[in-house]
DNA sequence: CGCAATACTTCGTGATATGATGTATTACAC
DNA sequence: GTGTAATACATCATATCACGAAGTATTGCG
């Protein structure tokens, strides 16, 4: 699918995948597949823009013997996601001016 | 609104704003300008962008002395339409892993 | 005359998604 | 025990793109 259309998704479905629970890179990745494909290099490089906007918290913590970075959603993060049903409906108005049979 | 997540909406929508006649681009931006608002800068770069990919002619007639460049829709511009709403469906899918309660 | 509106163009910038590549460990098959 | 896939994270270069700023030129109105 159309890249450009995904992105403005991106952030705010990885802040959704830490809505139930802290999670890790990996695990995000795998959570989302259904819905949507991202790459290690996308994901990581959204999770540091996602820290430094204080949506998430992250830590570092030993699994089996090696390290693992994981992250939990902060009230910012959460406030994000309400933000983003908001401006849902304004996508949702221009998707009726696109298909609307009427279009100027 | 987000940028991020109106960008995959505006080639479709300036598509879609040629979808029952001919237009010229000052006039594209007041058309749509109810749905969603976009710099002059940004619609000219659009117009190449969709004109470098066949989604529309464009040709130069002169109106009340002075020239304007008009854009027609062509048969790929309308099938990028239908293919957008395909691909909407998936957005859609995704809008639901986003807000659905039991997101993991 | 001055100013807003119409109409189009070019340039530079910042944001961003992604592929390629690298590092390191664990687990399992042959 | 060697190779290979999976797990896990990181960095870099690149290409795409929206947009503000600035410019050019004309029309129409007060």
């Amino acid at each position: 699918m159309d890249i450009q259309l995904k992105r403005g998704l991106l952030d705010v479905s990885v802040l959704a995948a830490l809505r139930n629970g802290d999670s890790y890179g990996y695990k995000i990745i795998k959570d989302m597949s259904p819905y949507l494909t991202l790459s290690e290099s996308t994901l990581y490089t959204i999770l540091k823009r996602l820290e430094a906007a204080d949506m998430l918290t992250v830590w570092t913590a030993e699994h089996d013997g090696r390290l693992r970075k994981y992250y939990r959603i902060t009230d910012a993060g959460r406030r994000r996601i309400a933000e983003f049903e908001e401006d849902w409906k304004e996508m949702d108005r221009i998707y009726q001016f696109i298909t609307r049979e009427g279009a100027t």
